[in-house]
RNA sequence: GGGGUAGUAGUUCAGUUGGUUAGAACGCCGGCCUGUCAAGCCGGAGGUCGCGGGUUCGAGUCCCGUCUAUCCCGCCA
């Protein structure tokens, strides 16, 4: 027997007298004696149908929300005050002739229809329960159109889907590692990738010329709101190609990408230097779907009477308007914040008919005033925020105020799409800990050919061929042109204070492969749970993730991590230590 | 590793300066109801106040510890 002639989303006025037969999940009965309401649910969308016979009503008094039911009969029309405008199918209704009960469901543990109705907590134990909901399935459906279009534009584009080894060797940069025990070789590991760098640049070199992959990777690190243990990168490396050759195909996917998934056309990607971010934005990261910029306030600082600034090494100002928003309660928020990431305090002072007032306000004769309002061009009704602190510590804490006044003010439309790329990083930044120097990116990024004289004399000042896109202030993408000679790359690796021995242990088989014919090559990795997160206009990552984890990587539902058998950890040759605080 | 917020009925929440039998909404169970669409009306059941300890004549409420979730800092080449 068919179960479904048609699916619950489907049936309009075209349909009127056909026989249908549907099945699907109980949304919701009204019963009203000798007539019973239920609307039919699945994944399509809704469908009321309609008992009225002693012996359907008598079927239809024993069910209730989330049954999963049979039913064949025939569609009719509503009059148009029954109308509902609100459904898809709200033109028609279907008068059964024949149910039948697939399915019995308990009383749920939570709302289907409302997602806020339980805390997240619940909802992830009972996660299947909550992907019924239709918000989430429609993220759900995102995700896979941005996954097909993906495919589809790098396919047509000469590009190969290629996978590669889920367990892996360990390497000694970056995040932490999640480590598989081996059973065959007792006391080795192999380490799950945080990302498949490396074979993607031996697919170049052997000559595979343009590979992609839509893959999970893994990095044992603690998380966020954005970030997940286990997350999807859109991967991809070309071969014969330089930084523009990148950005192009990449500008051309994202194009492609908005377009087919949400209807948006993306016309404008911008070019911003790393220095430049930072100085502007106080970030690699900017957020640029709203305007106000850091500014150098020391020259101005200096001449005011204010002199808790006078020894910082920079004090940097932002101007925000609407400065009637900014009560003492929301600046002493702001000035708290500012404190819990490192800043001694939160400078301010409001602009009104030329004149400043509140906060060190009071510091500014009426002369330097004047002189800051037209150099800084400051709007009336603004207010100003300022930091003295060193040069880093004061950009990286007026972007982040900037990025929270931007929500305050709902600066942040997620109708707009800004994306920009972020070039010129630095080659390395010097670890202060480690004494050593570290990538920026990872190892095997490319220095501007510019700066290859000065790689080992003056590796601090070395740009890279790195790039990152950026679209609201979220990371989407990031990559660089490669290494491609194997004496330069060893170059790098002892800059970065690794020995030939531990060169040779840990990349020795990549070093070996770029002796042999290598292409000049390069490209990029997109979050795809970010970037889907952008489509969908969420803020959540989990909310992109059929199955996500908590901020402590576990899985509630199967709960997960767990114990193993004693016989499992004996073949691993594996002793679990008592805790430490019994030890 | 550090800081903020939360944890009370199946679910979401309220619960005053510590004081009688811990409340509401939705859901659930029973009844009424032929045009509802988050149906409506009447009735009912349902609680180890996250867990452990302490203060007190008395703790959901105060103190200490702990667990879980979440947001942020560190961390995430």
């Amino acid at each position: 027997m068919a179960l479904r002639t048609h699916n619950c989303g489907e049936l309009n006025k075209n349909h009127i007298d056909q026989t249908v037969k549907l099945s699907g999940w109980v949304n919701s009965i009204r019963t009203h004696g000798q007539i019973i309401f239920i609307d039919l649910r699945d994944r399509f969308g809704k469908t009321q149908i309609i008992l009225n016979s002693d012996e359907l009503i008598k079927i239809g008094k024993t069910l209730s929300n989330e049954d999963v039911v049979f039913i064949e009969g025939k569609v009719s029309s509503r009059s148009k005050d029954l109308i509902n405008p609100d459904l898809e199918t709200g033109e028609i209704e279907v008068l059964v002739k024949k149910m039948i009960v697939l399915s019995n469901a308990e009383p749920l543990p939570m709302s289907i229809q409302d997602r806020d109705a339980s805390s997240e907590e619940h909802r992830l134990k009972y996660r299947y329960l909550e992907l019924r909901n239709n918000d989430l399935q429609k993220n759900i459906i995102i995700r896979h159109n941005t996954a097909q279009t993906v495919r589809n534009f790098l396919s047509d584009n000469k590009f190969l889907e290629i996978e590669t080894p889920v367990l892996m060797k360990s390497t000694p940069e970056g995040a932490r590692d999640y480590l598989v025990p081996s059973r065959v070789h007792n006391g080795r590991f192999y380490a799950l990738p945080q990302s498949p760098q490396m074979y993607k640049q031996l697919f170049m070199i052997s000559g595979l010329d343009r590979y992609f992959q839509i893959v999970k990777c893994f990095r044992d690190e603690d998380l966020r709101s954005d970030r997940q243990p286990e997350f999807t990168q859109i991967d991809l490396e070309m071969s014969f190609v330089d930084e523009k050759d990148v950005r192009l195909i990449v500008e051309k996917l994202l194009t492609k990408v908005f377009k087919e998934v949400i209807n948006i056309e993306l016309k404008e990607f911008p070019i911003l230097s790393y220095h430049d971010a930072i100085e502007k934005y106080g970030t690699d990261k900017p957020d640029l779907r709203f305007g106000i910029t850091i500014e150098d306030f020391k020259t101005f600082s200096n001449k005011s009477g204010f002199k808790a600034f006078s020894d910082c090494e920079s004090v940097r100002i932002i101007s925000v308007p609407n400065s009637e928003f900014f009560s003492r309660k929301i600046i002493d928020e702001l000035d708290s914040y500012a404190q819990s990431l490192g800043a001694k305090g939160l400078a301010w002072f409001k602009v009104n008919n030329n004149e400043f007032s509140g906060g060190i306000s009071k510091f500014f004769d009426s002369n330097l005033t004047k002189e800051i309002i037209d150099n800084l061009k400051l709007e009336d009704n603004s207010i100003c925020f300022m930091i003295g602190d060193k040069l880093n510590t004061s950009l990286q804490v007026l972007g982040k105020i900037r990025s929270k006044v931007g929500d305050l003010l709902e600066l942040k439309d997620n109708s707009i799409f800004s994306p920009v790329w972020i070039v010129d990083f630095p080659l390395f930044s010097w670890n202060e800990e480690t004494k050593r120097y570290d990538s920026v990116n990872h190892p095997f990024t490319a220095p501007k050919d510019s700066d290859l004289g000065d790689v080992t004399s003056n590796p601090s000042e070395v740009i890279s061929k790195g790039y990152d896109i950026v679209i609201n202030g979220y990371e989407v993408a990031g990559g660089s042109i490669r290494i491609h000679d194997h004496s330069l790359q060893k170059d790098i690796f002892k800059i970065m204070d690794l020995s030939d021995k531990e060169i040779s242990e840990k990349f020795g088989f990549f070093i070996d492969a770029l002796k042999y014919g290598t292409p000049p090559h390069g490209g990029i990795a997109f979050g795809l749970d970010r970037l889907v997160m952008l489509l969908a206009g969420v803020s959540n990552i989990r909310d992109v993730i059929a199955f996500p984890k908590t901020t402590s990587a576990s899985a509630l539902m199967e709960e997960a991590p767990n114990l193993v058998s004693e016989e499992q950890l004996d073949e691993l040759g594996i002793k679990i230590l008592d805790d430490e605080k019994n030890v």
